[in-house]
RNA sequence: GCCUAUAUAGCUCAGUAGGUAGAGUGCCACCUUGGUAAGGUGGAGGUCACCGGUUCGAUCCCGGUUAUAGGCUCCA
């Protein structure tokens, strides 16, 4: 007899040595079974065919379930993979794993896939879908798995097999005749692939890495059910309509141009935004205790030498010679900071010291990386280099979290953190970074916060932790970073003066909070979809009047919201109100102030607001205080 | 940088079996003075990304370059 304890801790009894998943699913209900995918037994995910022999835990897992999708998308992927060596015989099978919203296969072949072969593979696959065949799982000898996989000129499978522990259990599952090496589990055949979907064709390196041959992958994603896919397709066409990019045009906030690949240009309307978010900036570090410098863009190549950018960095720099002498541009605002901190005495009195920064650095980046204000080659970081004494760095870095958390908050965003360790380009001991670390991560943990390792991601003086925020069709990029740094005061020699009288090295914090000022740009833009908090918006209020008998009336208004600082525009176009009306709103304006002879008669507008409609008409001088109030509480 | 694709008016796009191009929108002018998401008419606007080749002739075919998109790698 077998104990089968659930979830919800109840646990069911079977007279019969061996039970399976499937059998559990059935006991518990005919819907349950119906739906199952695969199970957890005892943690482990599994088939629903595997025996469970011993009293066991089970779960049964389900589309619903995270686990689900990954082993529904999975086993997608291995009926992509028999479609393609259905249709193109002889290629070779890279890895194809589930990832998040879908899955990919890589593959080596002669043949060059084209956007029209994907709908001939979906064809293939929905005749092996439809087929109903068997994944039916089989474990090899380690020996005997490689023979079997080079037989068939898997070469990439046998390179996998080898680099497996010794002691790790070797399968392979089979669908009709095509077999591939898979831990598994996987869905019981191939018909429960209820909707699935090829979106587009890539390289990628084998391996992901550049050294290695570029495979062809190929992106797909599916669903338990048709409705599901729909509702997918709909979501990425929605977050496509919030892209920066396209919104940037629209509302004429900035724009890249063939001249200057990388390199962005704002328009009056983006810069209203970007100086409101540096006021803002500058604002709150004031009231945090920074000081503000600003650093020369080019420094000369010593500098970057003794910084160690030379020897680490110089792939992503640019260069630039002055009366016969070697000049850098920079990449990173450190080593100026550096040089002000050492350019007078400090005493640890004046520890820890702030000095912000809004600097402008210059990258590298490979042209195939750029992707609109995301990753350009020349942006703003609002950093700032913290010099304290060892005894502050946990203090500081908790009031650098404090202080990014703050500015996240107000824009309601949501991130993640990962702490990231010592890469393989990295200057310093061992020990330096194991302290340096230690000291990131109890800052981390007496703030409580939840974070991800980011094994070999820090910079190359020191480790990081990076706050990620999140883009419209959900990819990650890295904002605001703080950084632990014994390395450059070293290297500058940078000292203060102790209570000793003797000199001390100073302990150093790199931080940012939007990171850049064009990547958080980019991310408000998507966050807000264009629709911008009053407070940023470029136009704030726009006053239309519905004929030309308004228009002083309109020119009156106009000029009194202009003298208290509101960002007013008066549409005195001739044009009907509702065309005016309609520019607005796709403008994405949060004020539209109407006026008609009414109003012009009882002093008061027809406000409109953004979200709203028609709110009616109002005292100009009430609306006036209201807008007011709102832009100073960063509404 | 690598893989795949794309590049036509300010913007979004159509088009040509190879005979130098068209719509919508925006812009300008005129008519219309209209009350909460597009009133009408007319006009201007393009070396069809750039360089080369094939051809009597190239926006179209071929090659290269540049830029852009989606990935890979890399990173704020």
């Amino acid at each position: 007899m077998i104990k089968v304890t659930l979830p919800d801790g109840s646990i069911k009894d079977f007279e019969l040595d061996i039970v399976t998943p499937l059998d559990v699913a059935l006991n518990i209900s005919k819907g349950l079974a119906k739906k199952a995918i695969a199970a957890k037994v005892d943690g482990k995910l599994v088939d629903l065919s595997y025996p469970i022999k011993k009293d066991s835990e089970v779960k049964i897992i389900t589309f619903e379930d995270p686990e689900g999708k990954d082993i529904f998308r999975h086993s997608s992927s291995h009926i992509l993979a028999q479609a393609v060596q259905n249709l193109f015989p002889g290629t070779i099978l890279g890895i194809g794993p589930a990832i998040k919203d879908g899955f990919y296969y890589d593959f080596d072949s002669e043949h060059k896939f084209t956007p029209e072969d994907l709908v001939k593979i979906e064809e293939e696959m929905a005749r092996i879908i439809k087929e109903d065949l068997k994944y039916t799982r089989k474990e090899l000898p380690r020996e005997e798995a490689i023979k079997f996989f080079q037989d068939r000129g898997e070469k990439y499978k046998v390179e996998l097999i080898e680099d497996l522990p010794e002691d790790a259990i070797i399968s392979i599952y089979q669908q009709g005749d095509f077999i591939d090496l898979c831990a598994g589990p996987h869905v019981p055949s191939t018909s429960f692939i209820k909707a699935p979907k090829l979106l587009s064709l890539a390289g990628a390196y084998w391996r992901g890495s550049e050294k290695n041959k570029m495979l062809q992958r190929i992106y797909g994603t599916s669903f338990s059910k048709k409705s599901e896919l729909d509702e997918y397709l709909f979501r990425v066409e929605e977050a496509k309509r919030r892209d920066h990019r396209k919104l940037g045009q629209e509302l004429e906030l900035f724009t890249l141009m063939d001249e200057g690949p990388g390199f962005p240009f704002f328009f009056p309307k983006g810069m209203i935004i970007r100086n409101e978010l540096e006021n803002f900036w500058r604002e709150l570090h004031k009231e945090s205790g920074y000081q503000e410098i600003k650093t020369p863009i080019i420094l000369n190549q010593e500098l970057w030498e003794r910084s160690g950018h030379w020897q680490n960095y110089k792939d992503n720099m640019y260069f630039t010679e002055i009366d016969d002498s070697n000049f850098c541009i920079k990449p990173m605002n450190c080593p100026g900071g550096m040089l002000v901190y050492d350019s007078k005495l400090h005493s640890y009195r004046d520890l820890p010291l702030r000095y912000g920064e809004l600097g402008l650095v210059h990258r590298h980046e490979l042209s195939g990386a750029l992707h609109g204000l995301m990753r350009v080659r020349a942006f703003t970081q609002d950093d700032a280099h913290i010099f304290m004494l060892p005894s502050q760095i946990t203090d500081e870095i908790k009031g650098v979290i404090d202080l990014i958390d703050k500015i996240y908050k107000l824009f309601g965003f949501e991130y993640h953190v990962e702490l990231s360790t010592k890469p393989e380009k990295a200057m310093g001991s061992d020990e330096m970074w194991e302290i340096a670390t230690k000291a990131l991560e109890k800052a981390l943990e007496e703030k409580g916060m939840d974070y991800i390792i980011n094994e070999g991601d820090g910079a190359f003086y020191g480790p990081k932790i990076d706050f990620h925020l999140m883009d419209s069709i959900g990819r990650t990029w890295q904002c605001g970073t703080i950084q632990l740094d014994f390395q450059m005061p070293e290297r500058f020699d940078l000292t203060y003066i102790g209570e000793d009288g003797e000199k001390h090295r100073p302990v150093m914090i790199h931080r940012v909070a939007f990171g850049s000022i064009e990547r958080f740009i980019g991310i408000l833009t998507e966050h807000y979809a264009g629709a911008f908090p009053l407070w940023l918006a470029p136009v704030q209020v726009k006053i239309m009047p519905i004929t030309d008998k308004q228009h002083d009336y309109g020119k009156k208004l106009y000029d009194e919201l202009k003298k208290v600082g509101v960002r007013v525009e008066l549409d005195d176009r001739n044009e009907k109100i509702g065309y005016k009306i309609r520019e607005a709103q796709v403008q994405k304006i949060p004020y539209m102030l109407v006026i008609g002879d009414r109003e012009v008669q009882d002093g008061t507008v027809g406000l409109r607001k953004r979200g709203e409609g028609d709110l009616g008409a109002v005292l100009f001088e009430d609306f006036k205080e209201q807008v007011l109030e709102e832009i100073k509480n960063k509404k």
